[in-house]
DNA sequence: TATGTATTGTTGGTGACACCAATGTTGGCT
DNA sequence: AGCCAACATTGGTGTCACCAACAATACATA
């Protein structure tokens, strides 16, 4: 039994969409145990780094940005605010609005995630060499693009 | 201050980790929704895929095959066994044991699974050529064995 | 033989992420 | 005015991942 049939079993996986979970997976996990142990979770995260790349936004704004939804920018807000990481002043021109803002506290937390992201992706990249993560990174940025273009429709 | 600040404001993503999140969001959210509209899960594919390739095994194998924990693997193997994709059948030779195996009709979804995995495949590569495809692979290759022998210490 | 340890299946609970529907308020347009 | 769109918020759903406890069974060894 199971002669020659030792042979296709591995089929299973269909390469890259495996590949691609798998990886993503491990590295979900070392973000999400890295984030943890700061005391944060990616949400957070998103949030703070759209915050520190584009200034004060309205929530709604924030959403776009991240790929957040907006419901659940709200609570992620929420548990900001009340680390004082972030501030939410109505917006006298436009009363439906909240604006949010980086406090320092939030931009020094921030730098915090980024190293540990920093960490973690060296973690993550540790059997490529540097010619191999460039490679890896231009792919990457180029699938993340068009599919960022295709989610823009 | 800050008057360079203008610079450094993109700085917000490390890359590969960032890359590798979006991709894997992306690509997490093409398998989720291909599977749905099969009337099927992430877990449940591992599971059928894992009998496929190792043959009849208890519960507890399947998990570690599959990297699912004992708990999640009794809650899918029920709907799949509901579904008649899977047979539960007592170890005689063990009593603590089940034995899971395959019915023609799993051997069937699961087929019907890998075509949907490879249309995702397909959808998700589409921007690379065919070596950049194979260098991806490889890239991801080297990353998924790397993490695969770290998690197995 | 008896006793302790490990494994197995199972139940139940938790958290993170993603998404959707409904509501009330406000802005803008015609 | 009236209508429609956008905003913040609440509450609910589903998937994946993980943990703790339990009873039953197997195994080792004292």
């Amino acid at each position: 039994m199971m002669s020659v049939d030792a042979q296709p079993p591995a089929r299973v996986r269909n390469a890259a969409s495996w590949l691609i979970n798998m990886v993503s997976a491990h590295s979900h996990r070392l973000v999400g145990d890295g984030f943890a142990a700061a005391g944060a979770r990616g949400y957070h995260y998103r949030l703070l780094a759209a915050l520190d790349e584009y200034g004060p936004s309205s929530q709604a704004t924030l959403g776009r940005h991240t790929g957040i939804d907006r419901s659940d920018v709200v609570a992620a807000l929420n548990e900001l605010a009340e680390k004082k990481l972030v501030e939410r002043a109505p917006d006298p021109s436009d009363r439906r609005r909240n604006i949010i803002t980086l406090t320092p506290d939030g931009a020094r937390h921030l730098a915090k995630l980024d190293d540990v992201l920093a960490g973690i992706q060296d973690d993550l990249l540790e059997p490529l060499d540097p010619s191999e993560r460039a490679q890896l990174t231009a792919l990457l940025t180029k699938l993340a693009d068009h599919h960022a273009k295709r989610s823009r429709l």
